[in-house]
DNA sequence: TTATAGCACGAACGCTTGTTCTGTGTCAAG
DNA sequence: CTTGACACAGAACAAGCGTTCGTGCTATAA
C-alpha cells in the first residue's frame, strides 16, 4: 500500500506531464526527473504503480502510460476556467467600451477560477498609454473588471469623470460631501471630486502584466 | 487555408487519440490510420497542420504533437493549463527562494497557456512590501518568473545585488563596463552597477495583481 | 516549352525507447 | 547461516520513431 517517496514523485510527474505537455513521459524522462539512472528501475517502479492500480501501461508502446485516476485535478481544472472577453483598449481620454452583453466574437482570455472568483459580468481591457501609471498600471497591462455602477469604500474602480472627460482607475472612498479618489501608489495624493461628477464603470478585480510578448494575448 | 481530406482526417485522428488514449499518436500510427505508407508524407502533412496553426510539434520527441484547438472546449483547456509553484514571498532584503526542482507540495497557481507561453522552470513569488513599487509592483502582487542566470538586454529580471544584499526587479541593459538597471516606471532614473555585483535570478514573465481578496490565492 | 511549387512515395539513417539480463546489497523469515 | 523477496544499477538488444534524402507526378505560371 505504502508508496515510496520515489513512486509518489513518479506518479506526480506522470500526472503533470500528461496534463501540461499533453503526453505522458518516457521511462527515461521519468528517470531523469526523479533521479534514477537506470531505466529498469523506473520500469520496476512503474510496475509497482500498475499493481497499485494507479496507472495503466500499454506494452511495447512509447509513452504507453496512463494515469487511471486523473481524478480531481485535470478534470476539475477543466471546469474551472473562466473566459473573459477582451473588449478593447482603454485610455485616459476615452470612455470605457461598453461590455455589450451579446459579446461574442471578441477576443477572449482564459483564467482559472483560483485567480478570478467571480464570473458574471466580467470583461477585460488593455490599457493604452501611461495615464494610469499612478495606479501602478502600465502601458499594455490588462485589467479585468466586473461591470457595476456602485462600489464599496476602498475598492478599486474605474470611474469616468464627466467634466474632465477622463477615465481613471482609483480606490474610491465616499466622504461627507465629496468623493475621494485615492491612487494606488501610496506616494501620490488623492483627488477629490463632487459625487455628481464621478460615474463608476466597474470594479477592478485583476491586473495582468505580460512582460515577454506584449502582443501575444490571444486565444 | 483549405485542408485536404487527408489533413482533416489526420487532425481528427490526432485529436481523438490524444483524448481517448491519453497520448498523441506517432507518425506511423497516423499513417496507418489514414492510409499513408510513407512516414515522410505524414510528416509533410503534419507540417502543413502546424503552418495552419492547428497543432504544435516538439522536434525530435516521440509523439511530440499537441492539438492547439481541439474543438471540444473542456479538453482543450484541460491540457492547456500550466501549474506554477508559488514558492513564497519575495522582499527587497532577501534572496529569492530557490526553486527546488523537487518542488512538490508547495502551493500552486494555475494559468492558461495563452497567458504564459513557456512552461519549463517557472515559479511564482508574492511580493511583500512596497520596495518594488518603482517596478510598478505593489505589495501582494504575484510575479511569475522563469529561472535563468542570463538575460537579454531590455528584459525584466530579478537581480540580487551582492553588496547591497538586496533583490530588485528591473529592466537590464548591459553597457560598456557597467550594467544599467532601468526601473519600469519611466519617470524614475536608472541605477548603474558593476557587473560583478549583479546576479540574475530569473526573468519576469508576468505580474498578477488581485485586488479583491489579496490573500485568496490558493488552489 | 521550361520553371516552379505543391504533394506524394520509398528507403535509409540514427537516435529513442521499452524490454530484458546480469549483478549487487539489504532485510526479515526460516 | 541460508533463503528469498525486494529495491536498485548498469549494460545491451531490438523495435519504435522522427528525420532526411532522392525521386516522381501534377498543375499552374512564365
Amino acid at each position: 500500500m505504502g508508496l515510496s517517496e520515489r513512486q509518489r514523485k513518479m506518479l506526480e510527474f506522470i500526472t503533470r506531464s500528461s496534463g501540461d505537455k499533453g503526453r505522458p513521459p518516457t521511462i527515461r524522462e521519468i528517470g531523469a526527473h526523479v533521479g534514477i539512472s537506470s531505466t529498469s528501475v523506473v520500469n520496476y517502479n512503474l510496475n509497482v504503480l500498475v499493481r497499485e492500480g494507479l496507472i495503466a501501461r500499454d506494452k511495447e508502446v512509447s509513452r504507453g502510460l496512463r494515469v487511471v485516476h486523473p481524478g480531481g485535478k485535470a478534470f476539475a481544472m477543466a471546469s474551472n476556467i473562466v473566459q473573459i472577453p477582451l473588449l478593447g483598449k482603454i485610455a485616459a481620454g476615452q470612455p470605457i467600451p461598453v461590455p455589450d452583453n451579446a459579446g461574442s466574437d471578441s477576443e477572449m482570455i482564459s483564467l482559472t477560477r483560483d485567480i478570478v472568483q467571480e464570473q458574471e459580468g466580467l470583461f477585460a481591457l488593455q490599457v493604452k498609454g501611461d495615464s494610469m501609471i499612478d495606479a501602478l498600471i502600465n502601458d499594455g497591462d490588462v485589467v479585468v473588471m466586473k461591470k457595476q455602477q456602485s462600489a464599496n469604500n476602498g475598492e478599486m474602480v474605474a470611474v469616468w469623470l464627466k467634466d474632465e472627460k477622463e477615465t481613471t482607475l482609483k480606490r474610491i472612498y465616499r466622504e461627507q460631501k465629496r468623493v475621494r479618489l485615492q491612487p494606488m501608489n501610496p506616494s501620490m495624493k488623492p483627488i477629490f471630486q463632487d459625487p455628481e461628477n464621478v460615474e463608476i464603470q466597474g470594479k477592478v478585480l485583476l491586473v495582468i502584466r505580460q512582460l515577454q510578448k506584449p502582443s501575444a494575448l490571444r486565444v
